[in-house]
DNA sequence: TGTACATCAGTGAACGCGCGTTCACTGATGTAC
DNA sequence: TGTACATCAGTGAACGCGCGTTCACTGATGTAC
């Protein structure tokens, strides 16, 4: 029974959204595509009317997935980018944990992305680098310069690995999961409030460093 | 065929073995128990006789899998704990980025785990743990006091993470990939190397502090 | 030490199950006249 | 605008496949005497 274009598309979206929180609340190996049909109020066969496989679906979901996440971060204090301290309360809260199903895309599959085909990985590679790219901005509203680029890599990384920890651990130990995102949140914090390279004092030496004790 | 004591005990160890290089380096739902018990050189049947299920196994063999990181972390300087500088330089190396089979259980299933059962969580949990105490250890050899355990807890979250990302994105984009091991590497060695926190000037004002530009 | 037998690690066929994908079919929509 | 028909999104049964697990069976080992 053929559907109007409109509802076409609605049925197309509504797929594209059903997959994009069923893989990153279950993973992509997790779901069905009879599950993800029935979340969009359809059956299985007419996925592949938009999709020629779970695949694809899943590449494009997760591309959603991501770019929602970002709105979201993004545009909850409207118009103007967060600082890195809105990023990370944002981030690393323990509704982000919590609800991996409207979350991250990127910490949802962390460690399954690099076993996923080529499309995918591509998707998620360039989610990375646009977080990065985010993470580096707010960091250049701070008054340390220099290794920018470096330190907002290392804060995502940091972001990614803890939202994954804090989930992993939450069941068997609920205070550790608490302890991982407040202690993330808080050294990242100071990532951006000052230099963590060892300054040498103004007027001694300038060489050695990192062994001295005052 | 009834076999020897000696033999029985060598087999269970070759399931526990090739379980735990098969997860880690495809996943505890990318691997079956078939081709687990043929790397171990026996047909899935006489995996029973050891395990009672396929998550048993995987309990067990993430449980070596972490094990056997640590030790190979900790022993390859003969006796003595490795700095922190060593342990990243081994952790974020591009050789454990491209060997999952053989390094770090945590890394290679960081965002798995919170969907895994509660044994495996278990046992994963208890290892982030160990692997925090050690880097809090090689912080506190350091002059910078106080938040050690803070630091260590974030330092595991970045190296997860950083790991986790180096794989994901080496792929689409393998310069990407050698950029996070350094980044991470470097940004979490200074942690090590001098306080983070923007530290009052020796005579001047308390408060406020993070702003200034001196 | 030698014999009789119970044990049990390992084998391999078979189980039910859910997976991703295919396909003949349906029938309202969109289009050509 | 009205009619005739081609299109194609969606249905649901069926496909082959690999999964985790079970089970009757084997036969050398380990043990009791």
């Amino acid at each position: 029974m053929r559907i109007t274009k409109e509802k076409t598309a609605e049925n197309r979206a509504a797929l594209v959204q059903a997959a994009a929180r069923l893989f990153r609340k279950h993973g992509i190996d997790g779901v069905g595509v009879a599950e993800i049909s029935k979340a969009a109020g359809l059956t299985h066969g007419a996925l592949y009317a938009h999709f020629p496989s779970k695949e694809a679906l899943a590449a494009e979901a997760l591309s959603h997935g991501m770019a929602h996440g970002y709105k979201a971060m993004a545009s909850s204090k409207a118009g103007r980018e967060l600082t890195l301290a809105e990023y990370l309360e944002f981030y690393l809260s323990a509704a982000h944990r919590d609800n991996p199903a409207v979350g991250c895309a990127i910490a949802a599959s962390a460690s399954e992305l690099g076993r996923q085909d080529a499309a995918i990985s591509a998707r998620l590679t360039e989610g990375f680098e646009r977080l990065v790219g985010t993470i580096e901005r707010a960091l250049q509203d701070l008054p340390s310069r220099g290794q920018a680029r470096q330190r907002a890599v290392t804060a995502v990384a940091a972001m990614v690995g803890g939202i994954a920890m804090a989930r992993a651990t939450q069941k068997a130990n609920p205070a550790l999961s608490d302890e991982i995102l407040v202690a993330v949140r808080r050294v990242l914090g100071e990532l951006g409030g000052e230099s963590v390279e060892p300054k040498p004092a103004p007027a001694a030496a300038s060489g050695a460093g990192r062994r001295k004790k005052p």
